[in-house]
DNA sequence: TGTACATCAGTGAACGCGCGTTCACTGATGTAC
DNA sequence: TGTACATCAGTGAACGCGCGTTCACTGATGTAC
């Protein structure tokens, strides 16, 4: 009966990291807490860091997950589009869709910050650039001319006008744009940034 | 000899609060501790508590410090501009700029989030309208038909496209923009937002 | 198949540290008469 | 001007809480012979 062990492990990691999502979504970056996560997933304290190296390293996971779900929500939205501008858009209500319908889990992507010299995983890193080559696809097409260089920084401000857009309005500080305004005002933004 | 008290005593108020912005830019928003303010500013720890109700008190005043140096840098940049486009665009590098050379100044205005139920200061909310009414003026020169709620709504989308570029070429995550591409997106952002 | 030992998953009390906050106290300044 | 008392600025040890992390231990599973 060999195996038995190595399945409980693989069940007991999953849960874990599935009750580190749930209480990011629930709560936020601050809830996820090695106690609580433990709790919530019915182990005790010591079990998690049989599995995750220290809270860090849990968070990171939660987040690759989270990166990866807007990568999927971000093909599905632009599947049978043909217009780069159509296109843009699409992304851009994806991230926004995303933002809005998962606040915690989008806020902690940016707001864990590593304490001192580690660095981000690779895989991590490896998730953005993902995120961006959606958006540099696009603008390659629309300006076939530009050189790598180019292509890469307006890439990256262009994602950078839209994501500032959606923090904006996921800050209640600033009394936010309206639940209508807000797409139109986005659809506003990427005509502009290609050009239209 | 009367008053003597009264100097000792806004003099230790702004001991304080230097210290405290001295230690914001230094180390940023967790740097700034009351045991950390108190040395330096060469008190104990109780007289912080006589000056500031609590932590967040201080750091909301060092917050409305910053706020208010970058309102003055707009001021002075836009000095003797007319061309809407052209004051847009030194508000926009006024910002940029400032968040470059201040940059734990800067983090901490949007870092520091009141837990609970905590309402941001009226002082604060209006410096924040201060900021967004300098684009808003400009707006309305270019585009005057436009009527309140929808010159609201694009004020809040230009400055959020602006905020979102300075954002991203601070994360030391995203491989940022190179010193010299960073202006010429900027510029390139302004025109676009502004139609041209 | 059985025995002895090694390895693994899981436990949870205890440690340690950071840090905001409190409070009884001291000495200086102000005030009333 | 002098005395007695009140008020204020400033002190810093101590409290309390949150929370990540450790580690000696238990029982189950795996392995060697």
């Amino acid at each position: 009966m060999a195996g038995v062990q190595k399945a409980k492990s693989e069940e007991t990691h999953r849960r874990i990291l599935e009750a580190a999502v749930a209480l990011m979504e629930e709560g936020g970056l601050n809830a996820v807490q090695i106690r609580a996560v433990a709790a919530k997933a019915g182990y005790s304290v010591g079990s998690v860091y049989k599995h995750y190296a220290d809270i860090d390293a849990l968070i990171i996971a939660v987040n690759a997950i989270t990166l990866s779900q807007i990568r999927d929500a971000m093909t599905a939205a632009t599947e049978g589009l043909t217009d780069p501008v159509a296109r843009l858009k699409a992304l851009a209500h994806t991230y926004l869709d995303f933002a809005r319908a998962n606040v915690n889990l989008w806020r902690g992507l940016f707001d864990h910050h590593l304490a001192g010299a580690r660095e981000i995983p690779e895989e991590h890193r490896q998730e953005n650039i993902a995120l961006l080559a959606f958006i540099g696809q696009e603008i390659k097409t629309l300006e076939p001319a530009m050189d790598d260089a180019a292509l890469a920084a307006r890439t990256r401000t262009c994602f950078a006008a839209v994501h500032g857009l959606v923090t904006i309005s996921l800050e209640d500080r600033f009394i936010g744009l309206s639940e209508d305004t807000l797409p139109v005002e986005m659809d506003f933004l990427v005509d502009r940034l290609a050009g239209r």
